[in-house]
DNA sequence: AAATAAATTGCAAACGATTGCATTCAGATC
DNA sequence: GATCTGAATGCAATCGTTTGCAATTTATTT
């Protein structure tokens, strides 16, 4: 149907550097170097070669060019997903983490190779480094099981992970300050007279975990109920919250009068069970989320969260994902977080 | 602060196939097809030297092999954004494409490069093939501007898009029947007791005005009003979308009974508009969507959509740039969608 | 003009896997 | 024992860039 015309692609008559070094008339060493604006060679040389190039729609093979300098130019980003959970690669916060990376990373000159961590091999130093594919990982998400990227650690990759920054590890977590956010929401809720406040979400979960810490903290220092009752967990997806809180009430009725959730695809589903019960939203119940996704100001009420900066986090992480491929050291680094006022809470 | 042992990874130990060969008594030639099963080497040799390589941890190194198979198994998916607006690489929508096609292409073997449109080079065809970054292209969207896109098709670089497929194009498209969507959703509003129903969305957006047909023609078919002003444009975000309505019902009262929106994201954001004037849906005014994003379900009313299956059209997308591997000619292809009936209409 | 220094360019060896063809080896056949 | 066959393995060229070093050209100095 379609008719294609293979002109500059074909193999024949690809061009390579020693092809445009003939048409030239000179060595394929002052080509490559010209290309790269390598002041060794002459400026006027410089010039006329690369507008040759340009003429002739010359590019590199980069195939080529890694094997040679081993230096790949990608670094490949994982996403760990927990696989037992419905936390799937759609997950809007997730995706956002990856757009970020993306731009971050194409800024340094860097492509992003995405991966999850359901697929065929387990050892990512080797699939991705070793074998030459990828010069850096960015793992997305501590998950519960942090025993592969310990491995890529102990295997001496470069590693980055977004995470809890407050976890004891080898290797360098960039994450937002997690323990704050969730103290900071606790007590936004308590601030608006909320007297029993429900946490909502996995505390197994690496970073659930620290935002649990945050938690339980305001409420002691409230001196409010932390009843084993008021701690609700299910696993970090909108549906698996609609469903906790749906169940709870059914047999318990409306025990609580504010809801932290640790995250806002949970917080979203917590919602909407209440909605559907008619329960008013923030008078009966408060409800602060974590992230700030896209759509937390389109729901209605607008949801109050923390707020978590993935633009800065992206950058942070590829800067000291760089550091490393100087041979430098990298930093665990803490992302400020914000609260957002909206319209769940009073 | 962390102490790296550079072990497997240190460029002095990395075993490659001649090491392994070596440690092995036999010619590289011998472990390359080994690792590969080729029966040409007898089986026991195979195994044995399968185990070996595990054993060390042997890995193959890519460049080299991509530099002499000129095959990269990598296929980059680029995200084709229109500039001037904020559909930004967080769209939800099209980001869950992204996994989709990252799931089919890991199950071909493939790995996905992610890029996007914005990125320095805009020749992708060079950039991306002919420099052996990457086997293939696919496009996520057509935007408005479909010369880019052109370029690598003219180029003879194998390429699928998602977009609208009724487009005449000379490359293979792949996407929903948007036409019939839109003219689903419409009618849908109509038999729900519509009247005077709002196109909203970008009308010159590729795939935006196959939505527009299908919706004037469900409008002329029930004989209902379709002047102008019925017909609001705006860009396909949540916010612009949010925006157009508040401005609308400003100036000119509420003068609609219906909305079909181009995207979740525009239906979302006029919903909040709506809400917030406590217009009733879908009592005052009917609202349904277009894409059916995970979110569409978390709103209240939930939100009536036109459910794209991404997962399917991902797969079909894969195979059509498989076959071009081939030398094959790939076919656009439309995929099917379904009307998804909630809260947000009658 | 010769000698020296500096600026340009070219030579050729890598990088590590793949593969057509040649070689070896064991067993079968005459 | 010589020849042949087929199975199993090895040789060596190749993919296209990069880069240390050598070689050449040009400019500077004495």
């Amino acid at each position: 149907m379609y008719f294609k015309v293979y002109l500059a692609l074909s193999n024949e008559n690809k061009l390579t550097l020693a092809g445009l070094a003939k048409l030239a008339g000179v060595s394929t060493s002052t080509v490559s170097r010209a290309l790269k604006d390598n002041p060794l060679i002459k400026k006027e040389t410089r010039e006329s070669l690369q507008s040759l190039a340009k003429q002739y729609n010359f590019s590199l093979n980069h195939a080529a060019s890694r094997l040679r300098t081993q230096k790949t130019n990608v670094v490949a980003v994982i996403l760990n997903l927990v696989d037992d959970t419905d936390q799937s690669i759609s997950d809007p916060f997730l995706l956002k983490v990856v757009g970020d990376l993306n731009q971050a990373l194409n800024q340094q000159g860097y492509e992003l190779l995405l991966s999850n961590s359901l697929m065929a091999n387990e050892d990512w130093a080797n699939y991705f480094i070793s074998s030459s594919r990828a010069d850096g990982i960015i793992v997305i998400g501590q998950g519960k099981n942090t025993d592969n990227v310990e491995k890529v650690a102990k295997a001496g990759a470069p590693l980055v992970v977004w995470g809890d920054p407050k976890v004891e590890a080898s290797y360098a977590v960039v994450g937002s300050n997690n323990d704050l956010g969730s103290y900071l929401a606790t007590q936004h809720l308590i601030d608006g007279g909320c007297k029993r406040i429900l946490f909502l979400g996995d505390p197994e979960h690496a970073e659930m975990s620290e935002r649990y810490k945050g938690y339980s903290r305001a409420i002691k220092g409230a001196n409010l109920a932390d009843s084993a009752e008021l701690t609700l967990s299910c696993d970090i997806t909108s549906k698996a919250a609609y469903e906790a809180i749906d169940v709870a009430i059914l047999e318990q009725g409306l025990f609580f009068d504010g809801i932290v959730a640790t995250s806002d695809m949970v917080a979203l589903g917590a919602l909407k069970a209440l909605k559907e019960r008619y329960i008013n939203i923030p008078n009966d119940v408060g409800i602060v989320g974590f992230d700030d996704i896209a759509m937390a100001e389109l729901f209605h009420p607008a949801l109050t969260t923390i707020k978590q900066d993935t633009k800065t986090a992206a950058k942070i992480m590829v800067a000291q994902l760089l550091k490393q491929f100087n041979g430098d050291n990298a930093d665990s680094a803490v992302v400020d977080i914000e609260l957002i006022k909206r319209k769940s809470s009073r």
